[in-house]
DNA sequence: GACTGAAAATGACCCGTCTCAAGTTTCCGG
DNA sequence: CCGGAAACTTGAGACGGGTCATTTTCAGTC
């Protein structure tokens, strides 16, 4: 398996390759590298020199933090369709600022900084797009911040679960939490045992059932007066 | 007092207008405005439109979020010489996801985002000023999350407080909090009467000396051992 | 220099979440 | 289909930081 042999149209459906020409995309495509990856295998680490970014194509990649107690702090769950550290690029010393670990067997595609850097300053359009993806990512992790900051595990859980239910949803959705409980759990900043409690009480309220990693939410304009968010 | 006598050179100190051609830098001008805000004034609140970014000349200005039961949570304090607000012309909706507020009399430039945008268009280089720009914010962003998540208060009262530390200090160094204590406490998400003993705690150390406002770190090299940062 | 309201400090008590220690269930590999 | 490990749940107790009430300090101001 190759990345010659993914198609253009896969790749375009990532919004920063959107606006690419044909050549444009070739190019990009050339310094490209598939990367299989086995459950629990890192594809880097805080704090490494960044010469790449990624497209998740298939699995789950969780992005963390450890504390020098080793303490384990997840900012964030990828899932396929979804790119990832593009943004750091751009920074200065150019380091992962977090650690990236597959959650199960995984396939990326690992874009070159610097090719994408060149085609950049070829395409205000896509330079465009980069800026709209990077101020989407800033805007989730304000909303984070405020969450870790104003709200507690109870309500950070219903938000969560609220975020996860699809567009198109009416009163009551049916959703599967994109890995573990214990990776849910330091997702939304509390202990396993926490989030299981709450996971019973909401039960017990008749608000979700719960079983295994599929959680049924039986009223989603009660949970979200619960949660009080837009 | 107007905007057209700010100097060029004013301007160009901010990173996001540094690249800017004579010509461009007049248009940008030309679209911009003085704002003066007296203590306790808003320059914007969460969810409003956003037209404009903006340039603290003098004064503080802090950013912050509300809960529904009013609790506030600042997420920054604003400088003279720093710009913000910029990747909010990027956002769907283009809503500013907090509020500024002046927590003393100041005094900025609003630019316009409509002209910044065209301006952006004809200069990939000033795109990458402010690719680097969010950047920057986003890993600010992660590590407050982190903090948040891994670090008690005390910890993160040591680590903002290394973090107002000016580069070329010593062992030892004095420093000035850019607001009130209540203020600081809330960017550190503790309660005042929390960070109010922390700090004395600190004090009983030996580690620091409180006089108001003013606090001196006596040893760095322990408090930065007892923060257990790089 | 006394007056006043805001900011800060202090003490007592409380509560949400963590920690530790067992269970129990689920999921795989053989 | 079995055995073992990992994931998850449950209970008891502890603790960091919050809450509330009161006092002290301080910056302006008349």
């Amino acid at each position: 398996m190759d990345v010659q042999t993914i198609s253009d149209e896969e790749l375009r459906r990532l919004p920063v390759l959107t606006a690419l020409s044909e050549e444009q995309l070739g190019r990009v495509r050339r310094g490209a590298r598939l990367v299989q990856l086995v459950e629990g295998e890192h594809l880097f680490e805080h704090g490494q020199k960044a010469e790449r970014f990624f497209m998740l194509r298939d699995g789950r990649i969780k992005l963390y933090r450890l504390s020098p107690e080793g303490d384990e702090k997840v900012i964030e769950i990828i899932r396929p369709g979804q790119s990832f550290a593009e943004a750091v690029m751009f920074m200065e010393g150019k380091r992962y600022p977090v650690s990236a670990q597959a959650l199960v067997r995984s396939e990326l595609v690992a874009f070159d900084n610097a090719t994408f850097l060149q085609i950049l300053r070829e395409s205000v359009e896509t330079c465009f797009r980069v800026m709209a993806a990077m101020s989407m990512r800033l805007r989730a992790r304000v909303n984070e911040i405020e969450a870790l900051a104003l709200q507690n595990a109870t309500l950070r859980l219903v938000n969560y679960l609220l975020g996860e239910v699809p567009e198109n949803a009416g009163d009551t959705a049916e959703i599967r939490l994109p890995a573990p409980k214990n990776v849910i759990a330091s997702r939304l900043s509390v202990q396993p045992e926490t989030l299981s409690r709450i996971l019973h009480q909401l039960s017990d309220k008749g608000l979700i059932t719960v079983q295994g990693r599929t959680i049924t939410l039986h009223d989603i304009p009660a949970l979200r007066r619960y949660g009080g968010l837009a």
